[in-house]
RNA sequence: UCCGCGGUAGCUCAACGGUAGAGCGUCCGGCUGUUAACCGGAGGGUUGUAGGUUCGAAUCCUACCCGCGGAGCCA
């Protein structure tokens, strides 16, 4: 019977076939302990010369690390073997005998690694980080869909910004000029938000920012959704339920694969709701008392965010941003035009903003106001000023970035590793 | 774009003005329970590039290229 890996334990006793690959051997001359994996798991495969064909012996004596094979055997329970199962050999045959493979069971550094993208992503550790991915994608759009948001995508070739500030990706498109890539859904959002109500999108945004942290991708995926009838208050409220939906789904479907990137659980496990809710200006006055003063109007910094959100066991919304730090869509505080009804949610440990969101402007002539204030050219957003014309509500949205929350989930370093291929500022390979 | 660190064998690193090395991987040999197995042997280098100082440069100086970390910006 052909089965997979992580069904091994449920076939003890019986004759199987793995299909898989080589991840490591050891031999102590007449016994073969072959690494097998198949993409589920990893079991360890004996061959001893006694009970194969000397042929057969030698033949895997000869296998290279990565060489594709079936194996049939018997599923043996042994306390000896990594995983508490393994397979006695009975046959082995090479699908592809692989050349010397460049990642070997060493050290390597990032770089290297990198460049070997492809090939990484067959070892241990960025499995489990790539599952966890798929959780974290799963769990949050299966808390949208739970929720009454419709999924309903966003185009990735815009005609202009949307928000002017940031860098664009530029491509020739036929006849009309140039287009760009899109470094949000939002716009749009507010769109299909005015047509069903709760709407989400998801997919990948660009950003040309030549940015070189830990914390930033030119290509990444962002889930962002976007309610009508909604306030900021509300918003914050779902932004929480989410995330703490979200960590409690990979903290339960995960966790194997969180042990094996050494994640620390009961940080995990503290994320439950409520989380701190801080103003903008209580953020300054902790600053301030943290002996790291800063300006009222100035944005934050990765510092800033790091003194903040490591005050706290769990994420922290930060609101009511100067307006001049925040986009031209942000509704304004009624009792203090000066700050806008955003709020961005801080992941703890040090990892920073994962959300970014707030309430949008849903009067007109305040919306065309922002546009002139922000040199933005208001017939490219005729559309978008329409939302308002024809039945505007107040609504609220948010981005939830992906990478940067498996980053903080899994508790790894950069946010390369939580995409398979990455996009960075210096890297386009492969 | 700015600041800091770095580039030596396939990989990870050492040698810091005086003959360029180790571990791992590879190849050959040995081993019947290995856990990044172990033991013996072999092969492997224009020390990022170009110039300079010196009797002598991987090492010191200059320029450039590339990479990494951080800042700004953002998710």
């Amino acid at each position: 019977m052909r089965i997979r890996i992580e069904e091994a334990s449920a076939h003890a006793g019986a004759e199987v076939e793995i299909r898989g690959w080589l991840y490591h051997k050891r031999s102590s001359g007449s016994i073969h302990f072959l690494l097998v994996r198949d993409g589920s798991g990893v079991i360890q495969a004996v061959m001893a010369k006694q009970e194969v064909s000397p042929s057969l012996f030698a033949a895997a004596a000869d296998l290279t690390q990565e060489s594709s094979l079936l194996v049939r055997g018997t599923v043996r329970e042994d306390s000896r073997a990594p995983g508490g199962h393994e397979l006695t050999v009975r046959d082995l045959q090479v699908v592809g005998l692989a050349d010397p493979y460049p990642i070997t069971p060493k050290e390597h550094g990032v770089e290297f690694l990198m460049d070997h993208r492809h090939l990484w992503l067959r070892s241990r550790r960025q499995h489990a980080l790539m599952r966890i991915r798929a959780e974290v994608i799963r769990a949050a759009t299966e808390f949208l869909d739970r929720h009454g948001y419709l999924r309903m995508d966003a185009p990735i070739l815009t005609p202009a910004a949307v928000e002017g500030t940031t860098t664009l990706f530029e491509t020739p498109y036929f006849d009309l000029g140039n287009a760009f890539l899109t470094q949000s859904g939002q716009l749009y959002n507010e769109a299909a938000a005015s047509a069903f109500g709760r709407v989400y999108c998801f997919g990948p945004t660009f950003r040309a920012e030549k940015s070189k942290t830990r914390r930033h991708l030119t290509e990444f995926w962002m889930l962002e959704p976007e309610a009508a009838f909604m306030e900021l208050d509300e918003y914050m409220e779902v932004a929480e339920a989410m995330i703490c939906a979200v960590v409690g789904q990979v903290l339960d479907r995960r966790r194997l694969d969180l042990q094996e990137v050494e994640r620390n659980l009961a940080a995990l496990e503290a994320v439950q709701p409520p989380f701190p809710r801080l103003s903008y200006d209580e953020a300054l006055n902790r600053l301030h008392a943290a002996g790291k003063p800063l300006p009222w109007g100035e944005d934050l910094g990765g510092d800033e965010e790091t003194v903040i959100s490591s005050a706290f066991q769990r994420p922290v919304f930060v609101h009511r941003y100067p307006a001049k730090c925040k986009a031209f869509y942000m509704q304004p505080d009624r009792d203090r035009p000066d700050v806008v009804l955003s709020a961005d949610l801080l992941a703890p440990e040090g990892y920073g903003e994962i959300i970014g969101g707030g309430q949008r402007i849903h009067d007109l002539q305040l919306l065309q106001q922002r546009l002139r204030e922000h040199h933005l050219p208001e017939h490219v957003y005729q559309w978008y000023l329409d939302l308002r014309r024809y039945g505007s509500v107040p609504h609220c949205g948010f981005g939830l970035g992906i990478e940067r929350t498996v980053a903080w989930i899994a508790g790894i370093e950069h946010v390369r590793e939580a995409i398979p291929f990455p996009r960075l500022m210096n890297r386009l390979y492969p």
